[in-house]
DNA sequence: ATGGACCTTGGAGTTACTACAGGGTCAAGA
DNA sequence: TCTTGACCCTGTAGTAACTCCAAGGTCCAT
């Protein structure tokens, strides 16, 4: 492999990706297909390292392959105007806002749950357990 | 259909469940099998209402079925001390608790991110773009 | 008896990877 | 030179937890 080219495995190394991702990027057209060595094996340049560093920092995000593929063409396309890029940080700020709403919610909700049981009952008298089941008895259903 | 019976789709509004899904349930054991009427419809009682609505309330906290399925098996054991159940419920706790932080962080890095772009520009000075592409133009490669 | 709402089965599709199986390539050490 | 071990190749299948579809059967009211 020539200077400045690199394996698939040095290239996860550098970028924090696991091979079989990579080639999964591939697949998908997430990245291009790179040269080939004599032997068959992927040999990476600079370019590859650029696109797979931001793949994986918008991925990290907790944007879906989707928007990375939308980001991507948007900025394979120098000239057009920017507000679609901050558009969707915009909205994946707000969507991660939700997120955060709803686990808030979801902890408040299991902080009380663990605070009805005092340990050391058995099974029947779980509180947590009556917690999580409808509330009556008899043989008639709900409604 | 008797009284008190349910057809799949009727459980399904009383719980909130696709009727794909209580199938599913069924498929991988987490419901067992009803009874069929004569024209081989799943019938279902009370039992089985209590049942999911469990499992969906425990699903809606974030559990994932492993989970569900293990506090069944607790609950069918009612004599066994109640100390696995609530240990489940402080360690999904954490979980959320854990959760929580990583998203903070992330909005944090988006909110910062989306104050960098003054709108109105080329994609090509997207500062955006920018802040998630690595830093260095020249050819030679990172290491 | 006919329409429409509901049910049946089996199988495929979703997201974003991850894990083999069964081979080929390459560099270094004995 | 041979061999060993780390690395690479392809292709397929598996993961979580559903969700959707096709092609057909059932039920009830008009
Ligand atoms: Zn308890
Ligand atoms: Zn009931
Ligand atoms: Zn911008
Ligand atoms: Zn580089």
């Amino acid at each position: 492999m020539a200077k400045q080219e690199l394996s698939i495995g040095a290239l996860g190394k550098l970028t924090g990706t696991k091979v079989e991702t990579i080639r999964f990027y591939e697949k998908i057209g997430i990245l291009p297909a790179p040269a080939r060595t004599a032997g068959n094996y992927r040999s990476y340049g600079h370019d590859h390292v650029r696109r797979l560093t931001f793949v994986r920092r918008v991925r990290d995000l907790g944007f879906p392959l989707e928007t990375v593929r939308a980001m991507l063409d948007l900025a394979d396309q120098p000239d057009r105007p920017c507000g679609e890029v901050d558009a969707l940080v915009v909205e994946q700020l707000g969507e991660v806002e939700r997120k955060i709403a709803d686990l808030e919610r979801l902890r408040d909700e299991l902080d009380r749950l663990a605070h009805q049981c005092r340990r050391g009952g058995r099974v029947a008298d779980c509180r947590i357990i009556e917690a999580l089941s409808p509330h009556h008895e008899d043989g008639r259903c709900c409604p």
